[in-house]
RNA sequence: CUAUGUAUAGCUCAGUUUGGUAGAGCACGAGUUUUGGGAACUCGGGGUCGGAGGUUCAAGUCCUCUUACAUAGACCA
């Protein structure tokens, strides 16, 4: 991509309502632009980043056995009213034609449940498993800190159907693995836990996972050598390590990044969803529902994952692998090559996002590059030329180096390729 | 939701005290000079001063209402 034709651009002054980090470097840097309070547009580089977290999750999902379906983000009230769920106070309401009352989802078992009624009626067809990747809607008191608390936002939604409680117990734990391959993948697995929490109307407990951090909005008390915490609503209750009952927790703050929940019956009764076991007995399903928020996770990443001139994006989710910085475009010959240099990029498939912009400075680039947060910077100028190559500089070093243009064919194309 | 504050150019803000011709920087367009860490200069386009009502010869400025946004708290299945 052309920086120059980029929709979407970077701008020095601090938008006056950014309350965050978050906020601020993704505003600045051209990723996302707040519509109202606590609703966002997402530009090209938001939505390259997104999609990316968005896609690692997808791969986990689909890799346990998830089956990725899109459920509407609009539904009849009436799900709502048969699970007494419908005075919810975040709940958007709305009129449909006729004076129909319509909700916006802002979570969906209340869609799944009836759904999955349709397909699963034997013990055959158990257990199963079906996920979206959608935005929900929540009518928030307050929004606030950018994308970590909106009225819309994007959230991933597993539910899963089981025979009997072992079984959700057995599929609760290997969605936990894939939680934390999850976090691996997106670069926070040092620092997300495993955090007790009230389990609400649903059972004793339910899990999040949250991802430390200083300025998160949770308190939760962490268990260092188990890396397990308990979140406030419950350590009055819970004052111990559950893991290895260890009482010198320690308390920190921290952003929750997913919440897995044993629904047990609680839906599968309101809808009288059961199924036939081999003896064709009539049994109840037990449910799960696994929840993880890609935009609440961008923003917790840019809160972490940042200096003072920018974001430093992990790898795996930068909106490109490399930023090219073409200088001295003036000239003819240095244009040239770094033109070549940018076809070259494409045609091995490599994500470049190349600043050809002719009339800016140097120094205006770098910090463009800087705020924009590519992990891969290369430079290509007369300078760069007259010392041999391309210099090449990492988003999260000091340092950079000069490497030879015949070079790239082990460096940059066989890491990126 | 409660309390408080803010609202002026695309963005960040001054101007409100004491009512009297609508301002700056950035961004944008034309040009000259620059050319490795947010360059300099010249010229230019861009505003119903959030909205409605009121006081006044005269309102961005004062009064009333309203909406949006922000901050603290409450809330967070």
């Amino acid at each position: 991509m052309r920086y120059s034709q980029l929709f979407g651009k970077t701008t020095k002054s601090i938008p006056s309502d950014a309350d965050s980090v978050n906020a601020k470097l993704l505003t600045q840097g051209g990723f996302i632009q707040k519509e109202i309070s606590g609703v966002y547009n997402y530009l090209p580089l938001g939505l390259r980043v997104l999609t990316k977290i968005q896609n690692i999750v997808r791969q986990e999902m689909d890799k346990i056995g998830g089956q990725e379906i899109l459920m509407p983000a609009m539904t009849s009230e009436d799900s709502w009213i048969t699970t007494s769920r419908n005075g919810m106070e975040v709940l958007f309401h709305l009129k449909g034609q006729g004076d129909t009352n319509l909700v916006l989802n802002p979570t969906h078992e209340e869609v799944v449940t009836p759904l999955a009624q349709k397909y699963l009626f034997s013990y055959r067809d158990l257990p199963s498993a079906v996920y979206q990747i959608q935005n929900k809607f929540r009518n928030e008191a307050r929004a606030k800190s950018g994308l970590l608390r909106g009225r819309e936002f994007n959230m991933k939604d597993l539910y899963s159907f089981h025979t009997d409680e072992k079984d959700l117990d057995r599929y609760y734990e290997i969605v936990k693995k894939a939680y934390f391959e999850i976090y691996k993948r997106l670069g926070l697995g040092d620092i997300t836990v495993l955090t007790f929490a009230s389990g609400g109307a649903f059972s004793q407990f339910s899990h999040e996972f949250q991802t430390l951090n200083e300025n998160g909005e949770d308190t939760i008390y962490l268990c260092k050598k188990c890396k397990i915490a308990i979140n406030k609503e419950i350590i009055d209750t819970q004052k111990t390590c559950p893991e290895c009952g260890n009482d010198k927790l320690e308390t920190v703050k921290a952003t929750e990044v997913g919440n897995i929940f044993k629904l047990r019956t609680k839906f599968s009764k309101a809808f009288n969803f059961y199924y036939l076991d081999k003896d064709g007995q009539k049994k109840i399903i037990e449910m799960g529902c696994y929840g993880f928020g890609p935009s609440r996770t961008m923003g917790t990443i840019v809160e972490i994952c940042h200096d003072e001139k920018g974001i430093i994006w992990p790898e795996s989710i930068a909106p490109y692998q490399i930023h090219l910085v073409g200088l001295d475009l003036h000239d003819d010959k240095i244009k040239s090559q770094v033109e070549k240099l940018y076809q070259d990029l494409l045609n091995k498939n490599i994500e470049v996002l190349f600043d050809d912009r002719i009339d800016v400075t140097a120094g205006v680039k770098f910090a463009d590059a800087d705020l924009i947060g590519i992990p891969t910077r290369l430079v290509i100028s007369k300078r760069s030329l007259e010392n041999g190559g391309i210099e090449l500089k990492k988003r999260n070093e000091d340092k950079s180096e000069i490497i030879s243009i015949d070079s790239l064919e082990n460096t940059i194309y066989c890491i990126y390729g």
